[in-house]
DNA sequence: CAAATTTATTTGGTATACCAAATTTTTATT
DNA sequence: AATAAAAATTTGGTATACCAAATAAATTTG
């Protein structure tokens, strides 16, 4: 019987891709390790795999970079993730914030050939439930131009386009604001007091602390 | 990261089952062994934790006996491969013998969820694409009263519900004859020669021998 | 720059799930 | 019953992927 090997292979250079491309800092041992909520004892050995196997080089200051092959396979398991959680929202009649855990398991099916005709059966989407855009066959990424609440203008109408803050919390918190993916809304103003924000959602005026403005990135509406 | 516990305990108590039902024999290491392509040493390892989880009960006569938990989970397994395997044909265009090493990655997705709305996403089917029944919810198989060919009363019409070999060769074989579970066809005769059959598929004659018939079950058309 | 702190690394373990080879037990078979 | 064959079991390994605690190296800071 066929057995799982390298899941967590997947999930480090997924991780990986993620801490490069976030911040356009290196990536040493600790950040990988708190990213993966592994010890730094573990991630060392595991990212010595990978740099023998070619997925990674370990740079002389110590950052760990990946290479094209590994990025390559980070962009196929975040296609996989985020056409996986597509499903789950579109056919499987999940809520965008409940598919986390579920396509955290389905990115490891091996198949390329799977995805692409998942990808297909769900008319290739450009972007997950979340907003994230989805890699395309070759790893092409479609980059949305959204930016932070706290960069708009009063007045004008934005739609969300994707969230910086994924935690449960922060999604359960929009969540009662009726704030999702997609969701349209307006911009009131930004008061200098505390640095907090008012927006207009389905005609009612919501109240955003800057952090929480900050993780919302909308696309102009 | 979620990992995935006990991926092989799942493959464990379905070929148990399967073995269970299959021969209504008892189930001794050998047979299991075999039954996976796993060393007797690696499964009697495994059984007595099996036996520690309460899933399985070892006999005084060396047998394996599954639990009711065991059975419990064996069905759900079976359960999950055989939704997933209808999901792959139905929605995403597989031939029904190329599903099999898919599923058998599906089948581990830890969702009872998930399976009972992909359940209903594939309209509760109560079999697979290979005429396999789908255990329900609560773990009930619909037993189809399917025979071999060799049973079967010639001039008299079939249909094919289910294969008791899936090998590939198998399934290779079968398909270049054109059967596949819902073919329809017509029993001519059978040779006393040497025991193999004679049988009408979309009008055209088709030798199969002996070995060939016993594998293939039917339902009178 | 030296002490303090943070990172990196090494060392010695753990659990899961495998295997091959040797040994013991059980079951035929003569 | 004695022997041969088969099945069960034990023993000593392997690989993956994880951890805690100790040590070493690098960095920051007073």
């Amino acid at each position: 019987m066929a057995h799982f090997t390298h899941h967590s292979e997947e999930n480090y250079l997924k991780t990986l891709f993620k801490l490069e491309s976030l911040k356009d800092k290196k990536v040493n041992n600790m950040a990988l390790s708190k990213a993966l909520g592994l010890n730094p004892a573990t991630v060392l050995e595991m990212v010595r795999k990978l740099a023998e196997r070619k997925m990674v080089q370990l740079q002389p200051d110590k950052s760990i970079q990946l290479t094209e092959k590994g990025k390559k396979k980070a962009l196929l398991t975040i296609r996989k993730h985020r056409l996986w959680e597509v499903f789950l929202v579109q056919k499987m009649n999940y809520k965008w914030n409940e598919v986390h855990e579920l396509a955290e398991q389905l990115e490891h099916i091996e198949s390329t050939d799977l995805v692409d005709r998942l990808a297909d059966f769900l008319g290739n989407p450009s972007f997950d439930p979340h907003g994230d855009p989805i890699p395309d066959k070759k790893g092409k990424i479609k980059t949305n131009t959204s930016i932070p609440l706290t960069k708009c203008e009063a007045g004008k109408n934005y739609k969300v386009a994707n969230l910086a803050d994924t935690s449960d919390a922060f999604l359960q918190y929009l969540g009662k604001l009726n704030i999702l993916p997609g969701t349209k809304l307006k911009m009131i103003e930004q008061y200098d007091y505390d640095n907090s924000f008012s927006v207009e959602v389905e005609k009612k005026a919501v109240q955003l602390s800057e952090k929480v403005a900050k993780s919302i990135l909308v696309i102009s509406a």
